[in-house]
DNA sequence: GCGGATCAC
DNA sequence: TATGGTGATCCGC
């Protein structure tokens, strides 16, 4: 932001820091970076020319076949509200305009307004670091019930435009505006203008706007800022400015760049996504964070995405495919552009933070209120798991997990405590400062949700005449039928096709598309071992950006297609037209479901007969698959927006 | 399946 | 005095 001292916000936090706990492992941590840099320069050193040139040649295979996925035929748009809690927090006590202010407390602070950032004042920051930077700042405790009540409204604008709009967070959401634009016969920046006033005129409150043609680049397009230093952890991304250069660049292709309360235009074409990409800070990535950045920069010396092309060898050479996919398609400006399938919560969890303590008594009580916390919210939402995660984070701030697989699931404090304590005696003696437990590996139906007897379950499904559901039409959906988790089908399943074992895991929901029937959709992972050891980095969200993966088999030869899906060209449509999903109405159809006894006819994916545990559950996906189509396509039909 | 790590908001 | 809570994912083992 303008106006900010840097250095002198730098030498505060120092100051205010140093010889803490909190900043001696943040240290450790930082060495430990250190070295997993000089592990990977030493492993670099090691190729020889012809090895780097060998890697040339698969990166550049790679670019050309991600570059066939380009999508440019979807309109994006991301909105983020400006400031959210603080800007809430001022509509509603309007004594706090003009000050700075923050919402949170000494501690911690959640997000500040804009005249507090230009003391240094910053999301994620302890409150008494911001106040020593700024005496005058006023402190507001958060207030969720607020926040989600703006969020509601602004959500009622985003419905207008997209009815499918998916909401990131309270503050953020994207839009598919493809349809509005053209039904409207609208130029997208006049929708993101209408839409801007609009949030404004129901709550007002200002918000940004980035559009682009994929989900990528709309979140990323009002954040163009070049030279400008790295973003610190919880820098809100709004404080970002944008720098003469990508200015120029972006508004000889684009529109205008204005923020806050402004917006960013990215045309559809190729040439503009390339400039905007060509000095896009790879920080300012989704999946790139502070580890990942530090890693590409000390290894590769790359800081721009560009930059991820130019050096596309040496990520090939020393990365896994999938964090070289990641890379590659981040230099090319992809990202996806397909809404993505509603999923399960897959976690439940509830964690405090206490002043440290060794006193076992005092620790255990914390386990008790913790247990009971979980299991109220669990039992809320009608959950229960199998898996059971004690987290401790020692007075020295390490962080410890400690995990149990259960062989029944559970939910009532008494069970978790059982054996959240069971875990934590193993950890005793130790000094905390937080614990926390979490929940996983859910048990598929949900207790407390009320079961439509007219809803089809996979039982009843299978013996139902008419699988295409006649008698539907009727059924009037109640809330717990249009509850995401109820609808939601996600089959985390792992195919190897050149081995009998699992390797890499697939996620259907994401990678995984019923055909449309003219193509087939296949997905297969793929063991690659290079060159021996490769390194690799989490990216998460990679889903997100890349959705690509290769066949092995020879007979079978796969092409990625312009949506991120791959097609296989052998494939005839015509089968496929014909045995399409109606096959999958009984276990009988299960033997007829694979064609030749080992090809999917609804997707033509491959699986020899003796996968047998592997054919029941694709099979059952399919069905579910099915389902769920049905489902939604009966809620589109009887729901009204809001409902939906 | 477990534990550590990374990331986003 | 004092550096969060929740959820997800990935990787190596």
């Amino acid at each position: 932001m303008e106006g900010v001292d840097k250095e002198k916000v730098q030498r505060i936090v120092y100051e205010m820091s140093k010889g803490s706990k909190y900043f001696v492992n943040e240290e450790k941590k930082e060495a430990y970076m250190k070295q997993k840099v000089n592990s990977m320069q030493a492993q670099l050193a090691k190729f020889t020319a012809l090895d780097i040139s060998h890697h040339q040649k698969i990166a550049d295979k790679r670019i050309v076949e991600l570059e066939a996925t380009r999508d440019l035929s979807r309109i994006w748009l991301h909105v983020d509200m400006d400031a959210f809690y603080a800007a809430v927090e001022t509509l509603c006590n309007p004594s706090l305009k003009g000050k700075p202010m923050a919402v949170g407390g000494m501690s911690m602070i959640s997000t500040a307004n804009y005249e507090a950032r230009k003391f240094g004042v910053r999301a994620a920051m302890p409150g008494f670091i911001a106040h020593k930077l700024c005496p005058e700042l006023i402190f507001v405790p958060v207030d969720f019930k607020k926040y989600t009540y703006y969020s509601d409204l602004t959500r009622k604008v985003f419905q207008k435009y997209d009815p499918n709009f998916l909401a990131a967070s309270l503050d953020e959401a994207y839009l598919d505006i493809t349809s509005y634009c053209n039904d409207k016969g609208m130029t997208a920046g006049e929708v993101a203008e209408e839409l801007r006033e609009s949030v404004y005129k129901e709550t007002g409150l200002t918000c940004s706007a980035g559009v682009a043609p994929n989900r990528l680049l709309a979140k990323k397009s009002w954040l163009a800022d070049v030279g400008k230093g790295n973003r610190k952890r919880g820098e809100s991304t709004e404080d970002l400015i944008e720098s003469p250069e990508i200015m120029d660049k972006a508004v000889r292709v684009c529109s205008d760049i204005n923020k806050p309360n402004g917006q960013f235009v990215l045309p559809n074409e190729r040439m503009a996504v390339m400039t905007f990409i060509s000095s896009l800070p790879i920080r300012k990535i989704g999946g790139i964070g502070k580890v990942t950045e530090n890693i590409l920069n000390g290894v590769f010396g790359i800081t721009t995405c560009e930059e991820m092309l130019q050096k596309s060898s040496f990520i090939c050479a020393l990365f896994s495919r999938t964090s070289a996919d990641f890379f590659l398609s981040v230099g090319l400006g992809l990202g996806r552009t397909d809404m993505p399938q509603v999923t399960q919560r897959k976690s439940m969890s509830n964690e405090r933070t206490f002043s440290p303590t060794e006193d076992e008594a005092l620790i255990y009580q914390k386990l008790v209120d913790i247990s009971e916390n979980l299991s109220s919210d669990l039992k809320k939402q009608g959950f229960r798991g199998r898996t059971l995660t004690l987290k401790l984070k020692t007075s020295c701030f390490e962080v410890r997990t400690r995990a149990v697989t259960l062989p029944n699931y559970i939910c009532s404090s008494e069970d978790i405590l059982k054996h959240a304590t069971k875990l934590l005696k193993a950890e005793l003696p130790v000094s905390l400062r937080l614990m926390g437990l979490r929940m996983s590996h859910f048990s598929e139906g949900r207790e407390g949700v009320a079961i439509d007897p007219k809803q089809k379950t996979l039982a009843n499904f299978i013996v139902t005449e008419n699988a295409s559901g006649s008698g539907h039409e009727d059924q009037t959906l109640t809330e717990s039928d249009i509850n995401d988790d109820a609808l939601a089908i996600r089959r985390e399943t792992s195919f190897c096709s050149d081995k009998h074992e699992p390797c890499e895991s697939v996620d259907f929901a994401d990678t995984y598309q019923l055909p449309d029937h003219n193509q087939t959709d296949i997905t297969y992972c793929h063991n690659e071992a290079e060159n021996g050891g490769t390194f690799d980095l989490q990216i998460d969200d990679f889903r997100e950006n890349v959705d690509n993966h290769d066949t092995v088999r020879g007979s079978t030869h796969l092409f990625p297609t312009g949506g991120g899906q791959l097609v296989d060209r052998d494939s005839s449509s015509g089968l496929i037209a014909e045995s399409g999903p109606d096959k999958c109405k009984s276990t009988d159809d299960e033997a007829v479901f694979w064609l030749n006894d080992y090809q999917c006819s609804v997707c033509g994916i491959e699986l020899p007969p003796s996968f047998v545990e592997e054919r029941r559950e694709h099979f059952d996906f399919h069905l579910a698959q099915r389902l769920q189509d049905e489902e939604s396509s009966n809620i589109n039909r009887n729901l009204k927006p809001k409902q939906r």
